[in-house]
Order: structure tokens, then C-alpha cells, then sequence
DNA sequence: TCTGGGGTCCTAGGACCC
DNA sequence: TCTGGGGTCCTAGGACCC
């Protein structure tokens, strides 16, 4: 808490579609809905104009798909996001060394400890030359609260979407939050609303009033405390920049339920190699393997293992969760696999090793097997039998499980739906849609006029899958784009996994 | 309507040690 | 010989957030 309101919290309006569409002259102004395209996929961001409709994030798809059916479906780019965060983030360290990213699109900054403001006005004038800033740089909107403290600066650029700021002054926090849902505090969520709704406290001054102790009573040591200074209005939660992160882990939804046991133990180990590329490229390892099983009927259930010291080695954490595996009735079918590791270390196996050596120790007897990446089994999954989507079904093509390695890769995973192209003759687009060995292109691009569809031949040696552009024309001397250098392997994997479980390449667009 | 993927933090019981 | 309490680690599950 501080009698100045310089805590900033920044949110970008619906980022990921918002993104999209900057990036997609034809989509500005139309529903578009970003997330998994296969059958159990939900949605990541729906654009204003689709909320319109109902749709709304952590939605089914095919439940989105029912509200707005005009509305276009892609598939996320993160290649893309990360870049424009990294250009946002970049404006925020000019106001503050003290900068604490929460996701991709979302911030603290503390701007008195950046000198960028001390008081009301100068928060109100940093606050507001952010956004333009923002506009100007990457093209899209965000929303700025300030306050006294994180939780209602928070609270304030929630009020202030889209494409606005609010600053609570300190001193209205009690008053601001009396009649508020609890709903509207960090940390309440659908069960803890409905606790408290079952014990008579809808309003934030219904916690108030309670009292810390029934608080306590009710929802545990912590949670109760927290919540009970959170509805007074009292947060010190300082800005903490650079959080070392505690897990790493994978998992995979299946388009169907696998009930093979061979099949789920060869997920499992592929789910592995994942996960030890994702820790191996943070430069961690870590003590503890965790696997994670949901079944057919949606339980979900996980088994762990602390190994005697951290590792980073593929065959080890394959191995721990094979055997984790064996404890775990998967009668049924299984709807989702995953793999983690925590208790990270900072150090690798390498590193372990050259202690060993030096200390002369006879423990190196793991030898850190360098994998590499598994060449990923047919990517084609679980699609091709049963897939829901109609027109997966018809591009999943006849039997499936080719040879992973033929030249004759499907047009919807060479050229997945939504992801930039580039064509000799006709420049910079996108893909609408592909399949049946065909690509259907729209030729735009960030600050084009809206453009118009051609198809190609999925092999046409002049159409090759290209870069994000940046949003916003580079200007001279203006922050540069971050997506232009070259990309590590686990990034360009992201992506591409990406429109792999879209699968169905059916980005469709409304001319 | 039929439920993603990546995380964080908390609780609770049992083992083990002092 | 019997009993007590506290601290830490491990495991499993749940709530929550974006």
C-alpha cells in the first residue's frame, strides 16, 4: 500500500485475436475466436466483436462455433505474441527497472521505483503516454490501471478494458470494493465464490464484515487471511521482476481417447523428450518426475517421483515416468497425458558432471545421452478415426500413418491455417485454409488494404511459409522486431505443434 | 456446452529425525 | 519403557490464474 498511485498494471485487450487481426487487414472489425481447432479444443481469446456472441475464453470450441459461426477460427501464433510482448515489455523497462510480467500480455511496473511518477498526475500523465506508446509501436491496445497496490491496480485496468485507464486514488479502496462481487478479488474463483455464497457473502463487504477469524474458518490459514486484508483493501505485495520458474512441464489433450497400452506407454516417453528439451533449453534440471493422467470420464489424477538428484536426461525421466505409469489404471481410455518436472536446479547434467569430476567422484554413472529431438510419430495422431470436425475428417486422407519422413507431407501441416506465407509473384499472405494437397492464400498484410484469396498447389515451389511481419512498419530508431532473429528449435516447434492439433487447417475466413 | 496448456500456491497425511 | 512435540520432506489433490 502507498499513498501515491504508482503501481501500473498493464492488460492488452484480447491480445491474441486483437494480434490477428492487426495482422490480417480482413479481419479488422470481424468475430475471430484463436484456439485449438480439433475437437476437445477450447478458446484462447475471442475478439470484441466476437464476445459480442457469447463467446468467451476457456469456452469449447465447438460451443463457440455454434454462437458465431461467421466468426473466423485460428490457431494460436505464438511466435508471433512473443514478439509483440517483447515490444511491449520493452516500453514498460523505460518506465521502471521494476517490471513483473504475469503472462504474455500482462504486467506490473512500479513506476516510482522507476522515478516515472510520484504522485497522481505524473502516474495519470505515464500511464497514458504508455498506451499511446503502445499504439504506436505494435499497432494494438491496452489497458492501464494504477493504484496503490497490485491487487487494485489490477482491479483498475479490468474496469478500464477496452482500451482505457482508471487510477483509484488511495484512500477510495474500501468504499471502491464494498458493493463489489468477492469474485472481483485475486484468488476467487468458482468454488471459493460458491463457499462463500453457501455462508452468506456475495459483496466484498460482506468479507469485510465477517471478520478475519470466520474467513479463516471457512477457507484455511491462508487463503482466509489473504482474503480478509484483500477485502479491507490492504495489499504490500511488492513488484518482483525476473521469478525463477519452479515446474517445467507438457501435456497433450487426444483428439480420442487412446486405450492401447503400448500406445499410451510411447506418448508418455514422447511427452518426456518434451519436456527434457523444454528444461534443457532454460538451462535447469530437476529432482522430481510428475505424471499426469486424465481418463475418458474427466478424473484427473497425478504420481511423482523424487529421484536421488536432479537431472536432465531424457532416458531418466523416461524411465520414472514409465514406472509412474505402472501405478496408474488407464481401463477406460486415457484423454490426456502429461509430464513435468520441479524442484529445479540451476545447474545441468553437464555441470554435475564437471563437479563430479573435479571432486574425483565415482557417481558418474549416468551417462547424459544426448537424444536430440525424437523425430515426432506420425503427426497425424489421433485425428484420421472419429475426428468430429467434418472437414478433418475428409483432409485426414485415407488410413493415415504415412512414412513420417515422405516428401508427401499434407498440405494442412506444411501450411497450417492462419500462419504468413510468401508467394513470388504475389507477395506476403496468409493461409485460409488448406488441404487436398491444395493452399488457399489471402495476399494482405499489417497495414495493407484487405487482400483476395488465391489457391496453389500445396508442392508450388514459389509459395514457402515466411515469418511473422511486424505489426506496425519499422521506423527508424524505433524499437526493432524481435521476431526477425532467428528462432531457437523449441519456438519453431511451438508453432508448428500448433497447427498440428488444429488439424483441420479450417481457419475460415468470410471474404 | 462437455470441458487446453502452462504455470503457481496451499493443504493434509505419513515418514523420519531430533 | 513410554510418551510428546516440532520440523522437514514426500506425495496427492485441489483451487486458481492467464
Amino acid at each position: 500500500m502507498r499513498s501515491a498511485p504508482t503501481i501500473l498494471h498493464l492488460d492488452m485487450d484480447a491480445f491474441f485475436a486483437a494480434a490477428e487481426q492487426a495482422a490480417k487487414p480482413s479481419l479488422r472489425g470481424k468475430p475471430v475466436v484463436v484456439g485449438g481447432l480439433g475437437p476437445r479444443g477450447v478458446v484462447s481469446t475471442a475478439s470484441y466483436e466476437a464476445r459480442r456472441f457469447g463467446v468467451h475464453s476457456a469456452m469449447p470450441m465447438a460451443q463457440a462455433r455454434r454462437l458465431a459461426p461467421n466468426a473466423a477460427y485460428l490457431v494460436p501464433r505464438f511466435s508471433l505474441y512473443r514478439a509483440v510482448s517483447e515490444q511491449v515489455m520493452e516500453l514498460l523497462s523505460r518506465l521502471s527497472p521494476l517490471v513483473e510480467p504475469l503472462s504474455l500480455d500482462e504486467a506490473f511496473v512500479d513506476l516510482e521505483a522507476g522515478g516515472s511518477a510520484d504522485d497522481t498526475a505524473s502516474a495519470l500523465a505515464a500511464g497514458e503516454r504508455l498506451r499511446a506508446d503502445i499504439r504506436a509501436v505494435t499497432g494494438l491496445s491496452g489497458s492501464v490501471g494504477l493504484a496503490g497496490s497490485k491487487m487494485l491496480a489490477k482491479i483498475g485496468s479490468e474496469q478500464a478494458k477496452p482500451d482505457g485507464l482508471v487510477l483509484i486514488e488511495p484512500g477510495t479502496e474500501r468504499a471502491l470494493l464494498g458493493p463489489m462481487s468477492v469474485r472481483t478479488l485475486p484468488g476467487v474463483g468458482p468454488a471459493t465464490g460458491d463457499h462463500l455464497r453457501r455462508a452468506g457473502m456475495t459483496t466484498v463487504a460482506d468479507l469485510a464484515e465477517a471478520g478475519e477469524d470466520e474467513l479463516v474458518r471457512l477457507l484455511g490459514r491462508a487463503h482466509g487471511a489473504s482474503l480478509y486484508r484483500m477485502a479491507l483493501g490492504l495489499d504490500d505485495r511488492a513488484v518482483v521482476s525476473e521469478r525463477d520458474a519452479k515446474s517445467v512441464s507438457v501435456e497433450d489433450t487426444f483428439d480420442v481417447d487412446l486405450h492401447d497400452r503400448v500406445r499410451v506407454r510411447t506418448e508418455v516417453d514422447r511427452l518426456a523428450d518434451r519436456c527434457v528439451e523444454r528444461l534443457r533449453a532454460a538451462g535447469r534440471s530437476g529432482r522430481t518426475v510428475v505424471l499426469k493422467v486424465r481418463r475418458y470420464d474427466f478424473s484427473t489424477l497425478t504420481r511423482s517421483e523424487t529421484l536421488r538428484g536432479p537431472t536432465d536426461d531424457p532416458g531418466v525421466v523416461r524411465e520414472a515416468a514409465g514406472r509412474l505409469l505402472e501405478s496408474v489404471d488407464t481401463t477406460g481410455g486415457v484423454r490426456l497425458l502429461g509430464v513435468g518436472v520441479t524442484g529445479l536446479a540451476d545447474f545441468t547434467q553437464e555441470d554435475l558432471f564437471a563437479q563430479a569430476a573435479a571432486d574425483e567422484s565415482a557417481a558418474a554413472s549416468h551417462a547424459s545421452a544426448d537424444e536430440g529431438a525424437r523425430e515426432p510419430v506420425s503427426a497425424e495422431r489421433a485425428v484420421g478415426e472419429g475426428a468430429a470436425d467434418s472437414s478433418a475428417a475428409a483432409w485426414a486422407g485415407s488410413g493415415g500413418g504415412g512414412p513420417v519422413e515422405a516428401p508427401e507431407v499434407p498440405a494442412e501441416r506444411r501450411f497450417p491455417a492462419g500462419h504468413d506465407v510468401r508467394h513470388r509473384e504475389f507477395g506476403a499472405g496468409w493461409v485460409q485454409g488448406s488441404g487436398l494437397r491444395r493452399v488457399t492464400v489471402r495476399f494482405e498484410e499489417p497495414g495493407s488494404a484487405p487482400g483476395r484469396v488465391r489457391t496453389f498447389w500445396a508442392d508450388d515451389p514459389d509459395l514457402e511459409l515466411s515469418e511473422p511481419l511486424p505489426l506496425v512498419p519499422a521506423v527508424a530508431g524505433q524499437s526493432s522486431w524481435p521476431a526477425s532473429r532467428p528462432k531457437s528449435r523449441s519456438e519453431s516447434r511451438s508453432d508448428s505443434e500448433a497447427g498440428r492439433s488444429g488439424g483441420s487447417g479450417s481457419g475460415r475466413a468470410r471474404p
